[in-house]
DNA sequence: TGAATTAATTTAACATGTTAAGTATACTGC
DNA sequence: GCAGTATACTTAACATGTTAAATTAATTCA
């Protein structure tokens, strides 16, 4: 019987549980600066790393490549991100924040900060931190 | 530096990880089943408890209305899965595993748990259930 | 060097996520 | 009993997830 508990509310749906939680949070907030929640992983990682190749930025921003393909196209279009051909590479493309897509950044980030710290005093900022290190041990563990 | 770093590897993003590196060791056994993670979370609702309509489905099996639709569109399609209208309200379908249906249930299961098992070894028994318990408490933190 | 292999990115095809709007049925109160 | 509202889906439209294949540029090594 505990078996079949465990499977019923299994861990993957936990896990999409808890994150739906806190993503129902920031949805909105990023919806008012037209953005979606993957849009806004790529520039929060050109933000902290300016200049880095499509497959940096898709490691970073924890989205399989035909994904940030498609976004990245998006961001162009809308000119908030720029690239530049790799010289010493040509089959690498080097992605950059233009000066708009900086602007929106710092729009943003203090939103975003806010709600995080909303969500650190709901929760508790011990339980969260013992959270942060489960989840990492456990990714390290599965992946490890 | 501490706000950055936190930052940095953001909440959802954890979450994200921690669900990936689990789905990794799921996908490819479903998908020999031929079985997308959600097509068998549904099942797995209907295998729990047959004769629910959609709406309750959906709740059970974590999925938005309309992704419910178009999933078990294809599952009617594939006759794993049967409808019928509900006689008291025409609005609603009751949705049940057909014997296709809970045959191939009964495949996956085994499969299932033995990953799922792996994963517990791996991982530790105890931590899973801090982990369980630290993500059930986090939703319901911020939903309630 | 040049054929074979590897690497970086894109394209394609199908499935799902997300929000808004549509449709049909049930309910509610006057 | 019927106008207004609420409920249970479904459709639509666009964005992303997932896998496989294609494309183009680098690298390797016989």
């Amino acid at each position: 019987m505990d078996n079949l508990r465990q499977f019923e509310h299994s861990l993957p749906m936990e896990l999409l549980k808890a994150r739906e939680a806190a993503m129902a949070k920031f949805r909105p907030m990023l919806r008012d600066h037209g953005l979606t929640e993957q849009q806004w992983r790529v520039i929060r990682a050109l933000a902290d790393f300016d200049r880095i190749d499509a497959s940096e930025l898709a490691r970073r921003s924890f989205l399989l490549a035909p994904s940030l393909t498609r976004i990245l196209q998006h961001l162009v279009e809308q000119k908030l991100v720029g690239r530049l051909a790799d010289s010493s590479d040509q089959r690498r493309s080097v992605l950059t924040l233009t000066t708009k897509g900086r602007k929106l950044f710092s729009e943003v980030a203090p939103d975003s900060a806010a709600l995080y710290e909303d969500i650190e005093t709901t929760f508790g900022k011990d339980r969260l931190e013992d959270l942060y290190g489960l989840l990492e041990a456990f990714h390290r563990s599965l992946n490890g």
